[in-house]
DNA sequence: CGAGGATAGCTCACTGAGTGAGGTAAAGTG
DNA sequence: CACTTTACCTCACTCAGTGAGCTATCCTCG
């Protein structure tokens, strides 16, 4: 059945197993923020940019619309709109960069963060502490992978 | 900075930080999906509904559009339309399903298992072979944690 | 310095993906 | 055998995202 395709190796085949597993739970992952869009009248883009933005501000980072354009695979455009809606909303504020005239700082709001949490916290806080069951040294070798994942896609 | 709607727990922290790894990579996959349908015309949904498709191929379960639509987080309406458009890009067939009159069994066709693996095979063989460095012992305990955060989010 | 080009972000007009309303046919159910 | 439910579909419409093209700011090099 198609078996052509795909490497008969079977050291191979568990491993693409545990890589099936990890493309179900970022199908899953993605289908909770469509949810999350529905139940508070957010568009599932407007979801995924505000929390690459929470993401940003998380890590310390400036987020400009050229950013988060990137971050969200759209033209510039689309991210324009979508900032517009999250500012109609109240969720982001835009603040002039001072270092750059043309770009603009892209600022969550604290209400933005709180709806967030509301949805995405017991969910986080789920999984987080199923996480914390392991062992640190069992943390760090998934992170280790985890990371080694996020590169062999990039 | 916000810390108010964070635990502070730092055991809890170095967990949510590896679910933070997770959903990056969960996003880089989803990126990676938008890529493909640039490349080959096809739309992000188009791409998403095939790789379930063929997922539930791999698992030997029937595919049906309702099936499809909750897949998607979609209507059945749009989940329609998507399979309109793969069936006339040659890459679905609608089969009458013999058990209920009133529902069709989706079928990927061989040139879109080609496509999605001239893409996608890549990307998931890095994937798979930096995961095979791993011990069997570490993969079990990949698969469980990634079990569990399936659950956690489901 | 100042012209030429690159970059960040925007508006406008348009396309088409997705939704709501509602229809048909087959399958269950009393 | 009526009555409801389920699976899928068509139709009309909305609005998210794109391409074309603009303005303002920044960078580079003669």
């Amino acid at each position: 059945m198609r078996e052509g395709v795909m490497p008969a190796d079977p050291e191979r085949a568990a491993a693409l197993e545990v890589v099936h597993l990890l493309r179900d739970v970022a199908l899953r992952l993605e289908l909770a923020v469509g949810e999350f869009a529905r139940t508070t009248g957010l568009h599932g883009t407007d979801v995924r940019a505000l929390i690459r933005l929470l993401d940003a501000e998380r890590a310390g980072a400036e987020a400009t619309p050229s950013w988060l354009a990137q971050q969200l695979g759209m033209t510039s455009q689309a991210t324009t709109a979508v900032i517009h809606r999250l500012e109609a909303a109240g969720h982001v504020e835009r603040l002039r960069s001072r270092s750059d005239g043309r770009s603009a700082q892209l600022q969550v709001s604290d209400s933005a963060v709180e709806l967030g949490w509301q949805f995405f916290g017991p969910l986080l806080n789920r999984m987080a502490a199923e996480t914390a069951t392991l062992s640190p040294a069992d943390q760090a070798a998934l992170k280790r992978w985890l990371t080694a994942m996020a590169q062999a896609i990039g």
